[in-house]
DNA sequence: GGACCCTTGGGATACGGTTCCGGCACGGAC
DNA sequence: GTCCGTGCCGGAACCGTATCCCAAGGGTCC
């Protein structure tokens, strides 16, 4: 006499249960519902009516740990709200689906403590790739850090995928997916000096985040290109929020009010600025042109419409799960991958020119 | 002779290699691991050790097999990109992370199809409660559904928890944490009312949408209370998202031109809204004044400023977790709670007064 | 000095599936 | 009529961990 609970009532149905019910074993139920074993059509009849009665569903953590289960990618995000980002997610969230695999998230919050958390959580859980969204920073810690992550993770069989942040350097086993900062900040400052615009307010972001330096270099090599002296006077560093767009104009006009173009690292911070400078009585563009990075959906919905740098966030997720869902793929075949073969994509970026930009005039 | 994988260089390690390599059993390890159970100060270091050079982590599944585990959250959510929704995503999370709950996302992308397939997923994961975001259409089909879900949770030890949806009736095993549209919405008509607007244009959003049936019944009930003649001509039902605005406001120019101020059902209806005056001419506020609702960032970010409902979305997140866990909680206890306890939590909006609002000029 | 208690470690079992392997019934070929 | 394949099905061994139960050892109290 089986000593398990009898009255099958607290907690959910077992695998067993269908099978006692339906008067066959637990293996064929297995095979009925995995579908990858010929069984008759009289058995499968018979067992899927109790599955329906008993509102049966499997344990996933039996099923994987028996060796079946979802691929799963965790993805790992500063903070959910930002949109870019939330955008990424969305790519390799509905890449993940479309394949059948499952999506985790966690949010960091900026907290390299809670990245380290949340990576060996999900290392726990068994995701078979991990994705690390948003930008770096560039302590030295930096790259002994992710290559620790990214070799714990490949010898668990899993895979670190990052994406928006620089690539790993030496042999590592990571894929990074990349846009080019630089050459839309080029292609972007390069847009405001063809306007006739020389004295530029340069907000690239935080000085030690890698994309606010990548925007800053391009701005700068699109002055050097068009030989326009760059003054770094009039660059201001600050975090990628709307407050610091404000106050850093705020402050500039008071310093040096000479300047007839704003070119934010973000469209955020062109947000905040185009406030301070309505705020002061300047209109946007006549007075003053502003540009952005990113073009999220409030890059068209500002007035005037923001001329910005397009990013592909959502297609920069999608080719991050379908970098991690070839490599399965490929490792299952016959020869095994080079453990530390480090994959590098950078997808481009491209200026969409709305209505924030306009030439500068005479006198200020 | 152990005929398990000898050298355990392929896949992660697992308890047994950390046992074996310590020269310990593998209870005392587990025991070092959970750390609920007495253990000596060197067969604790021992196995740490081991622990760090193997880089062992425990499986997830085969402990929350074994009856441990970590508690999870499953967040179901029509678009992570909308704001709204992404902040009580960020609130449950936050709450969840506090408690060492795991979260799990998935986008359901408004196809019931794929809600249904998802909540049986996160079923099969042992989700300890299932939050479902997002307003409901006003199918009749819509409550069997839900109550359906709300069931089938239950009955596998989970919980099914639905924000910003409407409740669900009878004795169904759910909890609804809502905000009180129709509160708001009355709170900001009168606002415009009050303001001397006599001729508004609302658009609500989608008519089959409940939010939207809230708000449009709180701007009625104002009018009412104000004595003010509401006209039906000027509603305009539409999605929520800036290009309704837009077209709203464009086609009410031609037909019903003597508005002068709209009351958009979302922040980004609004945002499409104040493009579309812009766009005729109007000045915002002076000509037409406009409200939003929902008091998302992109509210401060306009110019000018939106004034709005202030929606405590984020709370409602941190709310909908304590709810489960308290619940989950309460559970270990003696008796067993009712199993179709409903609870229903409605929390407050107010409005947010910022610049978008000012009395109507004499004529138009 | 002996009995008892308390601390600590190990063996065994259960969790809910998947899958390998053996067995049984049936049918066709000789 | 026997032999052998073929097609379905059931029994049982695992997957990796937690925990119950028992044994051994040392200390304490009488």
């Amino acid at each position: 006499m089986s000593q398990r609970r009898t009255t099958g009532d607290a907690g959910r149905a077992t695998i067993r249960d269908v099978a006692e019910r339906a008067g066959v074993s637990v293996a064929s139920v297995s095979r009925v519902l995995s579908g990858n074993y010929p069984v008759s059509e009289e058995l499968r009849r018979r067992v899927m009516k109790v599955v329906r009665d008993l509102d049966y569903v499997t344990n996933a953590h039996a099923r994987s740990l028996a060796g079946g289960g979802t691929p799963t990618v965790a993805i790992l995000i500063n903070n959910i709200t930002g949109a870019a980002f939330a955008h990424v997610a969305k790519g390799v969230e509905g890449a993940a689906t479309l394949r059948g695999w499952l999506s985790i998230v966690g949010t960091t919050g900026d907290d390299p403590e809670r990245e380290l958390t949340l990576v060996n959580l999900m290392r726990q859980q068994g995701a078979d790739a991990v994705v690390l969204l948003g930008g770096a920073y560039d302590y030295d810690e930096y790259q002994l850090r992710m290559a620790r992550f990214a070799r714990s993770l490949d010898a668990a069989g899993s895979h670190l995928v990052l994406v928006g942040r620089p690539p790993l350097e030496g042999d590592v086993p990571a894929t990074t997916i990349d846009y080019d900062n630089e050459s839309g900040a080029y292609a972007m400052a390069s847009y405001l000096l063809s306007a006739g615009h020389r004295r530029v307010l340069v907000l690239p972001g935080p000085a030690e985040l890698t994309t606010a330096q990548g925007r800053l270099r391009g701005a700068r090599r699109a002055f050097e290109a068009y030989g326009v002296p760059f003054d770094q006077g009039l660059v201001r560093h600050g975090p990628y929020d709307d407050e610091h767009g404000y106050a850093a104009v705020q402050a500039a006009l008071h310093e040096t009010p000479d300047f007839t173009a704003v070119l934010a690292g973000t469209d955020i911070v062109a947000a905040g600025a185009m406030q301070a400078l309505r705020g002061a009585g300047l209109r946007v563009p006549d007075d003053v042109s502003i540009t952005g990075f990113d073009d999220i959906p409030l890059a068209s919905q500002l007035t005037p419409q923001l001329t910005t740098v397009h990013v592909p966030y959502e297609e920069m997720g999608r080719v991050a799960l379908r970098a991690v869902a070839d490599r399965r793929q490929g490792t299952g075949g016959g020869a095994r991958r080079k453990s530390g073969d480090a994959e590098h994509l950078v997808l481009g970026t491209h200026v969409v020119v709305r209505d924030s930009v306009r030439p500068p005039k005479r006198q200020r």
